[in-house]
DNA sequence: GGATGCATGTAAAATGTTACATGATTTA
DNA sequence: TAAATCATGTAACATTTTACATGCATCC
């Protein structure tokens, strides 16, 4: 079979853009991202690269003389196809996901008007700081939907403020 | 402590709401819920609301003579504590969480600009299928909640869509 | 009388987190 | 030479999913 959660299709994308690497660049990677849904740790990583080669999804490569012990991965002709597979499923990526200011936005009100102020003044000063911090400065292109991310998420949060 | 997860969380809030419920009311609310990032699974929730329960967060209910065999739950006032302190973290509210369409976005480049065409008209599709759907009947302001949901969600695919 | 809904749970499996453990190499 | 980074992994634990299992009550 060619499913792939998104943790392995998000592996496996990394490695077909970065590949030959190691579990622990991807690690970084993921470590690095601006999402704070994944943590990149290694008991999540190492396993999970494991299963992709035993998939044949990925394939180890040979190791060069001399070097220090480490193990490079490339993508295989299957590995591309389940990557395929896994990028353009329309339907998983028409879903809304989890975004823990719509749960709570659910619940706001629970609590009085007071607090939903100042909860969401800490917000707005949370994401700011969030907002500021660098990433990707290696690639233009990520960098961009990194800005529409911040954008529309600043719009949606001014949004539920007004509304919740 | 007060740590809650998310569907802890949210399940607290639901009880709270809603209480005195079961916990098969509860996996229901999750089931029927917009977000499918949760299954509402009897497997998820039975076990959690015995440990909300365990925790001192939710209490019995004394069961109605004759009445069929069922487990009601109303939250304690410890419960009421945990929840606030859940529903008003705003360094949790600011985290973007998990966006399957942004996850895929930093990897929609290793496709041809056609299969890119393609995916989004199919993107396109599944959404309005899905905010076709009809969600939380039952009241006004939680119809609100969805429908700036609807229409942010709209406006970041189609942002992505000029994007990647 | 049969289908649907209410109600409660368990078992096996998969996934992911935190923490632990080790050692080589590079940089300040 | 000490700290940071590279690199690989495991162990214990928690959470969640899918699937199974049961039985009562209600509606058509």
């Amino acid at each position: 079979m060619l499913e792939l959660t998104d943790l392995e299709g998000a592996a496996l994308a990394d490695v077909c853009r970065n590949g030959p690497c190691t579990s622990y660049a991807i690690a970084k990677n993921f470590a690095e991202s601006p999402s704070e849904f994944w943590t990149g740790s290694a008991g999540s990583v190492y396993p999970l690269i494991k299963r992709l080669e035993t998939r044949g999804f990925l394939r180890a490569a040979g190791k060069a003389d001399g070097e220090r012990a480490r193990t490079d991965y490339n993508i295989t002709a299957n590995g591309r196809a389940a990557l395929k597979h896994w990028l353009l499923d329309a339907q998983r990526a028409a879903d809304i996901g989890f975004d823990p200011l719509r749960t709570r936005a659910v619940y706001l009100d629970l609590v009085s008007a007071s607090e939903r102020a100042k909860f969401f003044e800490e917000v707005q000063n949370h994401f700011d700081q969030y907002a500021k911090r660098e990433v990707w400065p290696q690639s233009v292109r990520l960098q961009k939907i990194h800005a529409a991310v911040i954008k529309a998420r600043k719009a949606w949060i001014k949004v539920v403020r007004l509304l919740a």
